[in-house]
DNA sequence: TGTTACATTACAATTAACTTAGAGCTTGGT
DNA sequence: ACCAAGCTCTAAGTTAATTGTAATGTAACA
């Protein structure tokens, strides 16, 4: 029965050969990139179930290929991290892997993680409207913001402003149409409304988590993205 | 025969299963969650009768969902740990949980176990449709709230404001939800009676008992939390 | 280096929530 | 049926938080 598409990045040809044995094994169609650039490339190219990616790659490490990837799609990530490293792992969680493994594992363990991920999937994407970029997570139907699962007080324009950003993330959007969106303006008389409330939540977020979400697109507009 | 509502949080889907299987078998009525964080979120948005708890989860540990738990709810937790663990049943026990089990085990012991785990608490709390949060306790049945096992005197509508916000603890609730479930009004003409209300469980909890227990989310609604 | 776009801050206007008094209701006792 | 006591809700004054403006500071670009 088929399980699923993976997209396996590692480098070392031993580990690379034994886990897609054991995946295709499991029922999972397996694809495999040695590099960062090429997996980063199928990654984009292709609709894939979930990817597997190891953080020390040639070309370009795991961690960049994961920001990137990021960028524009939501395929869950399961991380290796060659040694136990803290910040591996904790930075790889903020930039959006599901999970994570230490190598050396033990197979079923990753087997185990992998069917918890692609289930999670499917479960709670459906209920709630919530929309998430990195650990940056919005539940509409709750009013709330949390980063890594701490809570963020926003004021009820900053919680519309953010929401209409994370809709629309990675586009960059301009002052015109933000007005437009989160205040219901059809003129921008002359006002920098949207420069300071851009500056409210830069001041709860990028300020607070050292993280960059919010970018300035000089003469256009604003943007988010990890 | 209905025998309790457990749930069950373990991320192995083979083990899950065959738990599952065998409880609902049993009688009880089983859900389930495969990893901590959600486990954690179930657990307090319900009332469970029992859970089964296994130590080794993804996101979030279950000493950590443990711990997490304990600091508002005092629902019965069978710990399942992987190896023979000292330290692991040893800090289990040290921050709440009611008994643990050794993998593998035999499902007879575990059967006896929620047995005897259920049964110890049907003797010092009646099987009520009580809802908790902190040190607050609302039993419906008996329409009695507690506050550090000392009565509080609420009206009825205070019962009942209360209770809706026990039972949906940690979200924030708009005040036309509060308006149509606590007074059945479809239209929020133009009245504040829900702010009203709100002052008067205030000044009977959070007042008097310097917590702070009623949260107001301003342009939204009001939250009950810790 | 001048110019424009953006960032930042202080504060006044606005809006939301809090609090209280008291006017009607209900309920239970006689 | 009437009264007393307590409960429910309205309304108005008070307090507090948010919103938006405007002035000033800083970085980018030509």
């Amino acid at each position: 029965m088929f399980q699923g598409k993976i997209l396996l990045i590692e480098d070392e040809t031993k580990i690379r050969r034994f886990i897609q044995l054991e995946l295709e094994h499991e029922g999972y169609t397996v694809e495999e990139e040695q590099d960062g650039r090429a997996g980063l490339n199928k990654a984009l190219s292709k609709d894939f179930d979930l990817i597997i990616l190891d953080v020390m790659l040639p070309s370009l490490n795991g961690m960049e290929v994961l920001r990137r990837l990021r960028q524009s799609s939501q395929t869950p990530v399961i991380m290796l991290t060659a040694r136990d490293e803290i910040t591996d792992k904790v930075m790889g969680l903020d930039i959006g892997a599901d999970d994570y493994m230490t190598k050396p594992f033990a197979i079923e363990e990753l087997l185990a993680r992998i069917r918890t991920t692609l289930k999670h999937r499917r479960i709670d994407s459906p209920p709630s409207a919530a929309v998430q970029i990195g650990n940056l997570k919005l539940d509409k139907s709750r009013h709330q913001v949390t980063y890594d699962n701490e809570e963020l007080e926003l004021t009820k324009r900053e919680f519309d402003l953010l929401e209409y950003l994370m809709l629309n993330k990675k586009i960059v959007l301009t002052r015109d149409a933000i007005l437009k969106k989160v205040w219901g303006y059809d003129f921008a008389g002359d006002t920098n409304i949207v420069d300071v409330y851009i500056r409210y939540l830069r001041g709860k977020i990028d300020d607070k988590y050292r993280v960059k979400l919010i970018h300035t697109v000089r003469g256009v507009g604003y943007q988010l993205k990890l």
